[in-house]
DNA sequence: ATGAATATTT
């Protein structure tokens, strides 16, 4: 029996009869009120018209929440001969529709020989109801031009739903005054929701006001309206109207009103709207305690979102989804993971927004093992493909789980990619360091023709400062002034940044102050362009004026501020900043700021006094303190102390290749070669490699990288001949090489070699013999400058007559005549 | 028949 339904079901709509009276006792059986209807139908000629019997089908209609029921039904209904009767075959219509099958709404539409409006009117709704907008239009078109029927005032609500662009809208609202039904109450307010989903509020509102008569659909209409195009003012404006008016609020005006709370921040609000709801009785609505979850979380509020999610009676995918997100957007992603198991043994199915939440739980876990099983079930169900947000999604998650390739992978496969997919790959390449492959990413948008947005710039500026792209970056300004965006900000503090990162402090001046300065991030910026400039002084200054202008600094602030001291040597003055950032604004240092002191101290040569604010700490020193204290060890030769912190830094942070070379260095320089190996067995057995270090140079808009000791450049012949020749003229100036910076236990002409082809000076020899004479040179360096490479390069600064500045990791060097803006402090 | 909520990048 199961068999010849299946059958039967494969053959609908195209069966015969007899098909069906074969099946029909088998029917019977199973579904009492499939074979009562069934019965029924075969038994009169007219059953709808009888006034019983249309209530027996009524229910039939609605009992049928699945399609297969619906087939059967469609069965008896052809089988019992009603196949022609518009009222059943609209009926079913509107059915399929309803179940989402809308080509057995077509089919049954199709096999429908004489139409009426009520037939088509099902139609046209049913492509508006599953989405296919464009077939809607298309049908309605159709209806009205070839089948010589009048549209009535029910058809046009369903049509402006449809309409997807203003240009369908407008026309749309012609016809609808040349066929005059703009008296109709539901069409007007379908044309005042047809106009604020194109942000036309003017025609909304002017529609709006003339109605005569306003129901609670128009006045939801209006309100959805300003609330979904951020006119937070208006909406409450429209809603005080609707309250003096004696309307009361339902659950869709409730719904539409919660998201204004979180746009005006105003969560004194939002929970008296929730009182209301509780008042009214629509705290058990389903949309009304979704939205209360989504305003909660949004202020951060989880107990009460969680209180609101508890008390629920019913609850479906997007109360899962909104509870879910909630925790993973307030950076809870363990209780977020737990929710997640929760949800499934309640039959509720994830859907595709589900997958978001857990793809952005899983980055926050670093957990790529179940990255893995995330990217699969996306792919498994055809989101992939289907969806550009789950595809953006799990790019954004590899990327913060910083496996680029699969990134990479993922990005290249989307069939749609929007500018979100762009700026997701191209912030995780900047994010994970690789800021030529975001530069390379970011070309190739350019060259699909994708108009990049604020998001694209804020990720590809920070990148061109990385690898020092002053052309490049200052391309990037030029545009971003034509499109008036570069006093936004956010890309405004990014080309700040840039230009101070690329060596152009004036530069970062003149245009920090042009941008609004009201908030601590432009501060923040121009304070640590400063910083790494070694103009502590200005810095401090710059502080000053922060203050008086009424600007809270935040802590990135203090952090800027503390690093500039140390970097200029300047005790107590950074003293002095640690204690005001308690003192005045309330602001408990972290580990940075904890590190920067350390490094404070610890530069200046108060090695003792390091170690002593290290004591003091009210926390766990972490490796970063330690190796701060490391640091200072090396510059002033005080091994003890650094055997000692290096053993707290292996305990903390052995994964940390650099803290490994630091110590092997300072065994290297004292000449302890056993101590190196040491050392450097153990990075081995751990699995650490160091970082290898490079430097960059643009030249003619071009970015050449240079890694220590590489001999491929095309241009790398001329480049060590001009090394050797200006070894030649630096040792007639009084340049002997300082041998205590080759770690490697070799030959004395082997270790010039070796200081020779240090990346930073192959990049500096490549500037010469590529520039003109007397410009300047700029070099990034990834890691710090080594101290023969700095004497070195004064000397050539002097012999070349050129400016030749270099950033390495920590600080801007300014070589001019043979010496450098540091003053030896670094 | 109309009216509604969750979302990816900085």
């Amino acid at each position: 029996m199961p068999n010849a339904l299946f059958i039967l079901l494969r053959l609908v709509p195209t069966y015969k009869g007899r098909h069906i009276s074969k099946i029909l006792p088998f029917l019977q059986g199973r579904c009492l009120l499939f074979s009562a209807a069934a019965n029924s139908l075969q038994r009169t000629s007219d059953g709808y018209e009888n006034n019983s019997k249309k209530f027996n089908f009524d229910r039939l209609f609605k009992s049928c929440t699945q399609l297969e029921l619906a087939k059967c039904l469609h069965a008896i209904v052809v089988v019992s001969g009603k196949a022609g009767n518009i009222f059943f075959s609209s009926k079913l219509v509107n059915l399929y529709a309803y179940l989402g099958n809308v080509s057995l709404s077509r089919h049954t539409f199709d096999q429908i020989a004489k139409k009426d409006v009520y037939t088509w009117n099902s139609m046209v709704s049913a492509y508006v109801r599953t989405g296919h907008f464009r077939d809607a239009l298309d049908c309605f078109y159709q209806f009205f031009m070839t089948s010589g029927l009048r549209p009535d005032f029910y058809t046009f609500p369903p049509v402006l739903k449809a309409c997807k662009n203003l240009l369908d809208g407008m026309r749309m609202h012609c016809l609808v005054l040349k066929l005059g039904f703009e008296w109709d109450l539901f069409v007007t307010a379908s044309l005042v929701h047809m106009y604020t989903r194109f942000g036309i509020l003017g025609s909304a509102r002017k529609l709006f006001n003339d109605m005569p008569v306003r129901d609670m659909g128009s006045w939801n209409a209006m309100i959805s309206g300003y609330c979904q195009n951020g006119n937070a003012a208006e909406a409450l404006d429209v809603l005080n109207e609707m309250k003096l008016e004696g309307i009361t609020m339902d659950p869709v005006t409730v719904v539409s009103i919660l998201p204004i709370c979180v746009q005006l921040d105003d969560s004194l609000n939002g929970m008296l709207i929730h009182l209301y709801a509780i008042k009214h009785g629509l705290e058990f609505d389903l949309f009304v305690s979704n939205a209360l979850i989504n305003m909660y979380s949004k202020f951060g509020q989880l107990k009460h979102a969680q209180k609101v999610f508890n008390r629920m009676v019913e609850r479906d995918v997007v109360s899962w989804n909104s509870i879910i997100a909630a925790y993973e957007q307030n950076d809870d992603p363990h209780r977020a993971l737990g929710l997640y198991y929760n949800m499934k043994p309640t039959g509720v199915n994830p859907d595709y927004l589900t997958l978001v939440s857990l793809s952005s739980i899983v980055a926050q876990l670093s957990d790529s093992w179940n990255g893995k099983s995330v990217h699969g079930y996306v792919l498994r169900r055809g989101w992939l493909l289907k969806d550009v947000i789950s595809g953006n999604s799990i790019v954004d998650m590899y990327s913060k789980l910083g496996i680029m390739d699969s990134a990479r992978a993922v990005f290249e496969a989307l069939p749609v990619k929007d500018v979100v997919s762009w700026n997701t790959l191209i912030t995780g390449y900047a994010q994970n360091g690789l800021s030529s492959d975001a530069i390379e990413v970011y070309d190739m948008m350019q060259e699909c023709n994708i108009t990049p947005n604020q998001a694209t710039w804020v990720s590809i500026l920070p990148a061109y400062s990385n690898v020092g792209a002053l052309q490049q970056g200052m391309r990037v300004h030029g545009r971003l002034i034509k499109n008036n965006l570069y006093l936004d900000i956010f890309v405004g503090t990014c080309l700040i940044d840039m230009y101070g990162k690329c060596g152009k402090l004036g530069d970062a001046i003149s245009l920090f102050l042009e941008v609004p300065k009201t908030t601590s991030v432009p501060w923040n910026a121009i304070i640590s362009c400063h910083g790494i400039h070694g103009h502590a002084e200005k810095a401090l200054k710059l502080f000053r004026e922060m203050r008086e202008e009424g600007v809270k600094p935040d802590h990135i602030t203090f952090v800027s501020l503390l690093s500039a001291c140390s970097h200029a040597g300047l005790v107590d003055e950074g003293q002095w900043c640690f204690h005001v950032m308690q003192a005045d604004y309330r602001i408990q240092p972290i580990l940075k700021h904890y590190g920067c002191m350390v490094d404070l101290f610890g530069r200046a040569g108060h090695l003792e006094m390091a170690y002593d604010f290290i004591k003091s700490m009210p926390v766990k020193p972490d490796a970063s303190i330690w190796g701060a204290l490391l640091g200072a060890c090396r510059i002033h030769g005080n091994i003890d102390l650094a055997t000692f912190a290096s053993d707290r830094l292996f305990e903390l942070d052995s994964e940390n290749v650099g803290y490994y070379v630091l110590l092997s260095n300072m065994y290297a320089n004292t000449g302890k070669w056993e101590g190196v190996d040491k050392v450097r067995a153990l990075a081995r057995d751990r699995g650490l490699r160091k970082t290898p270090g490079w430097s960059s140079i643009e030249v003619n808009n071009k970015v050449d990288v240079f890694y220590t000791g590489n001999q491929s450049h095309p241009s790398s012949e001329e480049i060590y001949k001009e090394l050797r020749n200006l070894t030649d003229k630096m040792k007639s100036l009084g340049y002997t090489p300082d041998y205590s910076f080759v770690l490697q236990d070799v030959e004395e002409d082997e270790k010039e070699h070796i200081l020779m082809s240090h990346s930073e000076r192959l990049a500096i020899a490549f500037g010469i013999i590529s520039t003109p004479p007397k410009t300047p040179i700029r070099i990034f360096k990834n890691l710090r400058v080594c101290g023969d490479c700095h004497n070195a390069t004064k000397l050539i600064s002097k012999i070349t007559e050129r400016e030749i500045i270099v950033r390495d990791s920590n600080r801007f060097h300014h070589f001019k005549d043979g010496v450098c803006s540091c003053g030896d402090y670094w």
